[in-house]
DNA sequence: ATTGACTCTCAGGTTACCTGAAGGTGTATA
DNA sequence: TATACACCTTCAGGTAACCTGAGAGTCAAT
């Protein structure tokens, strides 16, 4: 019969942490006395409690560990935990490299540029979306606007015609290499919440779901080919790699003022 | 001005977290209406939620992100945060790889034993503690009794006519390598809770605090070099190296009953 | 006027414990 | 025998970064 401070000591697992495994039932007292509710350990029980101990150094959880210790359990059910617990760990350790990469791409750019980068690149996945597009080409990168705006108006008329309401998400799709700006591919996107026949010009269809790495650009739209530039970088510098047409996403654009507008750089990604 | 549903779809971010967000001053809606309650952000709030996920995505805390959004915060500073924050990392990444390290022999040996392992080895730090040791060298391994019994006897008698109490926990240190068994160097150990001086015979001493890999030994003494066995295993698969002489701790000896004994064997170890 | 989609706050849950308060227990010593 | 002090108990509350659900109010369209 050892009291818990001594089972504590030899064990080397705090007081607190022998009564959390007793509320827990993961570890009993052999006895608790009825009148103090003094617990009482005895020295058989070290095996099991080291058995917890390696364990959890396994990474398992204590809900896990009480299953695992219930001797309902088969060989092959023990094997099927460690493999799946494997291949968690392998995923959390890839996990933890790719933050590596990260925030040693991070200090590179501290040290290129003195002060904290200005884009900020996030993965996201962007949910499937129904959309009435109209695809162009456009023959030089200054005529992007008397191209895209009749575009637009196209989709948009001919939504409207139909009695369906766009959501207020409107977007542009290249569908070019990212590094060509001549003859660029453009799709005027609109997102419509129902579905509606599409024309020879104007395409419904849905949008699956995507990966994304995104960038939001807030200000002048002369500096825009920074953001762009900042994202691509990141892609490169993270493990990335562009798997579809560049997205912009038209979060505020006021006509009067173009230099206040926020946009939403989008490229699809996967990690290679 | 867009409702907190709105921003959410707009940053992939759930209603929930920006309320948390807002509650823990990391991003204030740019208005809250005074009657309804209701939230209302701006676009322009989009690129510094953007600064919080990716500085998220790097492992800070929200905690730490506040202070790095705060802009009183100089370059230096911000360098600083992300080194630390890479080390930490770096350490996480080094646990992981262990981890997975552990898995893997575990699941090796399930293979080669078509069981669960019987023993467990835990990785703790033993306190200091202060010895009285008698040290003698045995010329052969079944003489071990006959030299250790005494030994211990010396120091028992030598502290209880100090006036020193033992706390109960005794133990043997073999400072020969592990694969030797004749003229083993032993010392009997007993712990005492106060200082004395020592004699010729019976040194008395600090031992440090020292990180060691053990394993309990249940059951018959026979089986004894299974655990010794499995423990030396155990150090070379999981990448540690022994530092020190190994300790045999007597939790439970009775002396009827040699079967039922009990029994922590451990190495002074360090990982390589 | 009603419906449905949205918003609010507040309480409670998650994991594996730790801290501290208030009070009872056990033993050694003055 | 009184008392000190080391130890034990339970209970409440805290941690991080949210999520779930209840109950109630808001908004726009039909």
């Amino acid at each position: 019969m050892i009291k818990i401070g001594d089972f504590a000591r030899l064990s080397q697992v705090s007081v607190v942490t022998l009564r959390y495994y007793d509320e827990m039932d993961l570890l009993k007292p052999v006895k608790v006395d009825t009148f103090t509710g003094y617990r009482f350990y005895s020295a058989e029980q070290l095996p099991p409690l080291n058995r917890i101990l390696a364990l959890k150094d396994l990474g398992f959880s204590l809900e896990q560990i009480k299953l695992m210790l219930a001797d309902g359990l088969t060989l092959e059910q023990l094997r099927g935990m460690l493999t799946k617990q494997r291949s968690e760990v392998e995923k959390r350790l890839a996990d933890e490299q790719e933050r590596l990469l990260r925030i040693e791409a991070r200090l590179r750019q501290i040290e290129l540029e003195d002060k904290m980068p200005k884009y900020d690149v996030v993965i996201k996945t962007v949910p499937a979306m129904l959309v009435a597009a109209r695809r162009v080409t456009i023959p030089t990168n200054d005529q992007v606007p008397q191209y895209l705006g009749p575009a637009y108006k196209e989709v948009y008329d001919y939504i409207r015609k139909a009695g369906v309401k766009d959501d207020g998400q409107c977007m542009a799709l290249w569908h070019g290499p990212a590094d060509v700006y001549a003859n660029e591919d453009a799709e005027a996107i609109v997102v419509v919440d129902r579905g509606l026949p599409g024309t020879d010009h104007v395409k419904v269809y849905e949008l699956p779901p995507t990966q994304v790495a995104a960038v939001v650009h807030h200000g002048d739209f002369e500096e825009f080919t920074q953001g762009h530039a900042a994202l691509l970088e990141w892609i490169d510098a993270n493990g990335y790699r562009i798997v579809g047409p560049y997205r912009e996403i038209y979060i505020k654009h006021e006509k009067q003022n173009l230099s206040d507008t926020i946009t939403e750089i989008q490229f699809p990604v996967e990690k290679v």
